[in-house]
RNA sequence: GGGCGAAUGGCGGAACUGGUAGACGCGCACGACUCAAAAUCGUGUUUCGUAAGAAGUGAGAGUUCGAUUCUCUCUUCGCCCA
């Protein structure tokens, strides 16, 4: 009787060997090459999830292979700790931040423990620990002192039911992300950091970066959005001051098709207008809508018309209107567009609403004037019409060269290379976050608070009104004296993507008191090799990272990184059928109850449940798994053998219940195996049999290899079965316990990254060896002496022949005429061609 | 509306540079063990056909001796931007 694999107690075993033996522990050694190895860090919610789960542990098979690959591997594990939903804990519970985040912080590390992770635990950090915000306090100072960080007044995203400003992004279909609350426009002081300084930077560098997956650098290539244009000055009638308004555009060559030029309701000259009422009316209308590009897009297109009359420099005959509009945005180009309303589809349905004229200068046909718009602007190629020296031209194209050729030769413009991307507003209105180092004095001006007196640390709040920021009502903490003079803080704190945006920095030099990160280490480390995780961070915190970057180390000759992460991993969702109710209510998995593959409400067995989709795992649809469950049924190397075994990492996994049952029972018979295996070695036989033994072990060392390298984890797992499969009868033939013991040993290795657990067990249990390294694998053993040949005929397999490796056509037309069930096919018909293919095949076209 | 990507058995997915489609797993069926069940082990499992055989990688075309793989058109789905 084989006893049953214990993955508690040997899981338990070697987590505990790992942790008191510091295997993971981590410091620099210039003689061997380093391997960066980071996954995303979490936010501490509460409890790990899948998610996590998959991140991690494609991140700990990379590590973990590297290391016995023989790298110095940095692996380390943090905290994402700041942010709203402490917060809003706190409110709901009446608890202070700090107590909720180190208790999730304090579980979800057990968590992760119980996973056998190889991470460094030493060097974990989180982002709400003052050591931590205090680096990042000066590292906000010092970007002020270069000029990278300023202050203005700018229309922000108010969220009325959190009391905070939105990024754009956060920002969905005109709601708050978080909330829901349809999203207000207000007006506020904020902090900037001047990310559009690098544009150009950050957007060419991204051809650098050949280690990252396409669809991720093409999304930050979009969303920094270069164009190239022109600024275009329109003369202006109807008011003594003001002669000029200046626009961008991407499209000068439509000028002739102009019919109306529209103003942003910030712009300079809404000043003229601010004792009107209607216009102060329409301009509150305007806020109501949010300032996303998506929510102007679907917005419904209003304008206020001004007395004011624009002059169309190309020909001076052309007079428009000018209006006030709610599309038009202060911070895009210069607050001011043109409108052409046949060859753009928001300018259109403007003019049809305020009945102006829709002129057509670009037609898909050359030659054809008779083209007309009507319900849809025409905003494909074409070619120019009705527009004097443009006409014929290729639209866009040739068309607009010549444009601003013309515009630039009469001064009436210039060429201008414009970005969507915006300054990167960093100020919160929320207790929960790193504290901005800045003071106001009596008039308000702000002054930086000295270094030595950072950290600025966050006060501790008895009790959390329902709204607003605390730090704001702390008159304590905001009132403040520096060398005598008295001041009031800056309560804001800043976004929590400051945070993430330079702790892969941190994790180089954890302890480090004097600064975020010593040089020496970082110039080690960085950059990171493999960052793995979620393909939703795709722009932001990646861009942002990437900023941070080109920020510290502008004018610095200490720090010269500019890309932290050389290589990007963006793994897929874990997904879990949907139930729902007869009433339409999601249930959870283990509401239910499956009798006669039907399944059931537990508690009401008549109720009938109706499987939806399978979707990603969140809360809200009651589709989650809790991996503390599961890993407590089933073991860790269970849970990470399932996690990968059944899609690719990059796509989305279905997480099911005979799955990591399955898995479960394979490491069961993995064990069986082991067993047999451990008999087989005392059997003391003299001579191998063959070396098939050897040979199976290094089609699977080359394999695992290769797959390894690709994150084909997926195929890892399938290899692992194949060899699982040939080796159980295999092992029963005659074979040295040498043989044995060497090719074993190997395949165990190559199992570690996988599933560490079981695989050091094993491997302890057949050898002394201490020092584990990836083994070599015998090139020499996989030559095969003979191959298959496909015969086809016609394209057809119509017969596979064994024959010797290397056989020419003749020798192999010789094997052919042997094989009597190729005749049929044949027979004395005409052979008109052969193609032969050596090694592979031969086709015979008749 | 634009960009990027995907589509292979009942399901998840394999197939290196164009050369044996469906590896491996799940599920299912049958068998062994058992009084029985579970567990375990074994066999089978693309479809049609008793079989020989034929068809077959979202649809349609093209290139090729040969296409899941390359090209074009279309359909559907996913993601991102609008």
């Amino acid at each position: 009787m084989i006893e049953r694999y214990n993955f508690k107690s040997i899981e338990d075993k070697w987590q505990k060997f790992w942790e008191e033996n510091k295997s993971f522990k981590t410091i620099i050694d210039k003689n061997k090459k380093k391997f960066y190895c980071l996954e995303m860090f979490p936010y501490p919610s509460g409890k790990i999830h899948m998610g996590h789960v998959r991140n991690y542990t494609i991140g700990d098979v990379l590590a973990r292979f590297k290391k016995l690959q023989g790298f110095n591997v940095l692996h380390p594990m943090g905290w994402d700790s700041f942010g709203m939903p402490a917060e809003n804990a706190a409110r709901q519970n009446n608890l202070d931040p700090k107590t909720w985040t180190e208790k999730n912080i304090s579980v979800m590390k057990t968590q992760l423990k119980k996973l056998g992770l190889s991470i460094d635990w030493d060097r974990e950090i989180s982002t709400c620990s003052p050591l931590y915000y205090k680096h990042q306090q000066e590292f906000f100072l010092e970007l002020y002192d270069k000029g990278l960080v300023y202050r203005k007044e700018n229309y922000v995203n108010w969220d009325p039911i959190d009391e905070t400003v939105l990024a754009n992004e956060q920002v969905i279909d005109g709601r708050g992300w978080r909330s829901g609350a349809i999203v207000e426009r207000k007006k506020l002081n904020q902090w900037f950091f001047n990310i559009t300084k690098f544009s150009n930077e950050l957007l060419d560098n991204l051809d650098s970066l050949t280690k990252w997956p396409h669809k991720v650098k093409v999304m930050q290539k979009n969303w920094i959005g270069k164009s190239f244009g022109c600024e275009i000055k329109f003369k202006i009638d109807g008011s003594e001051k003001i002669k000029e308004i200046e626009c961008y555009t991407t499209r000068p060559d439509t000028l002739f098709g102009m019919s109306f030029l529209a103003l942003s309701v910030d712009h300079p000259i809404a000043k003229l207008y601010e004792n009107h009422p209607d216009f102060l009316k329409f301009k509150k209308e305007c806020s109501k809508t949010g300032t996303t590009e998506e929510s102007l897009a679907s917005a419904e297109k209003i304008g206020f018309k001004t007395n004011l009359i624009a002059i169309n420099p190309i020909d001076e005959n052309i007079k428009v209107p000018i209006y006030f509009a709610n599309f038009v945005l202060m911070d895009y180009g210069l607050g001011a567009v043109f409108g052409c309303p046949a060859h753009d589809q928001r300018d259109l349905d403007f003019a049809k609403k305020y009945n102006l004229k829709i002129n057509t200068v670009v037609s898909p046909n050359l030659d054809d004037e008779t083209f007309k718009i009507k319900d849809t602007a025409y905003v494909d190629k074409g070619y120019m019409i009705n527009s004097s020296f443009l006409n014929g031209l290729e639209a866009p194209g040739k068309s607009i060269e010549k444009a601003i050729e013309f515009l630039e030769k009469n001064k009436f413009g210039k060429k201008k290379i414009n970005f969507r991307l915006k300054d990167w507003g960093v100020s919160r209105q929320r207790y929960w976050g790193c504290p901005i180092p800045i003071v106001y004095d009596e008039n308000n001006q702000p002054k930086k608070i000295p270094k030595q007196f950072l950290p600025v640390e966050l006060p501790p709040i008895k009790k959390f009104k329902t709204t607003g920021n605390p730090l704001d009502s702390d008159k304590e903490w905001k009132e403040v004296t520096i060398d005598g003079k008295k001041y009031t803080r800056e309560t804001d704190t800043l976004d929590t993507f400051v945070d993430s945006s330079w702790y892969f920095l941190r994790f180089c030099s954890a302890g480090n008191k004097e600064y975020g990160f010593n040089a020496e280490e970082t110039n080690y480390w960085m950059p990171v090799d493999q960052y793995i995780g979620g393909v939703e961070h795709a722009i932001l915190h990646l861009l942002y990272s990437r900023f941070f970057m080109n920020a510290l180390s502008f004018n610095n000759k200490n720090f010269k990184l500019k890309e932290p992460f050389e290589g990007l991993f963006t793994q897929g969702m874990v997904c879990h059928e949907t139930y729902k109710d007869q009433n339409n209510n999601w249930v959870s998995p283990d509401e239910l109850v499956e009798i006669n593959g039907k399944k059931f409400l537990k508690n009401d067995r008549k109720q009938k449940i109706i499987t939806g989709p399978s979707e990603s795992m969140s809360k809200s649809k009651k589709n989650t798994i809790d991996p503390e469950e599961i890993i407590h049924n089933y073991g860790a190397d269970a849970v990470r053998l399932f996690i990968l075994s059944d899609s690719p990492p990059e796509k989305d996994v279905q997480w099911s219940n005979d799955g990591i049952a399955a898995s479960y029972k394979f490491i069961q018979r993995l064990w069986n195996l082991h067993q047999k295996i451990l008999e087989k070695i005392n059997n003391n036989c003299k001579e191998d049999i063959d070396n098939n033994f050897e040979k199976l072990t290094n089609i699977f060392l080359k394999n695992v290899s290769n797959n390894l390298i690709n994150f084909s984890y997926n195929k890892i797992v399938a290899n692992l079965h194949e060899t699982y499969n040939q080796l159980f009868s295999e092992v029963d033939k005659r074979y040295t316990s040498k043989t044995l013991v060497e090719n074993y040993q190997k395949i165990l290795i190559a199992i570690m990254p996988i599933i560490p657990h079981f695989a050091n067990e094993c491997f302890e249990q057949v050898s002394n060896n201490k020092s584990l390294t990836w083994p070599i694998v015998n090139e020499k053993i996989l030559v095969e002496k003979s191959t298959n040949y496909v015969i086809q005929i016609n394209g057809k397999k119509r017969a596979v022949i064994q024959g010797e490796k290397n056989l020419t056509e003749d020798e192999l037309s010789v094997q052919l005429k042997k094989n009597k069930e190729l005749d049929k096919y044949i027979k004395d018909k005409k052979i008109k061609k052969k193609i032969f293919v050596p090694n592979k095949l031969i086709n015979i076209i008749i």
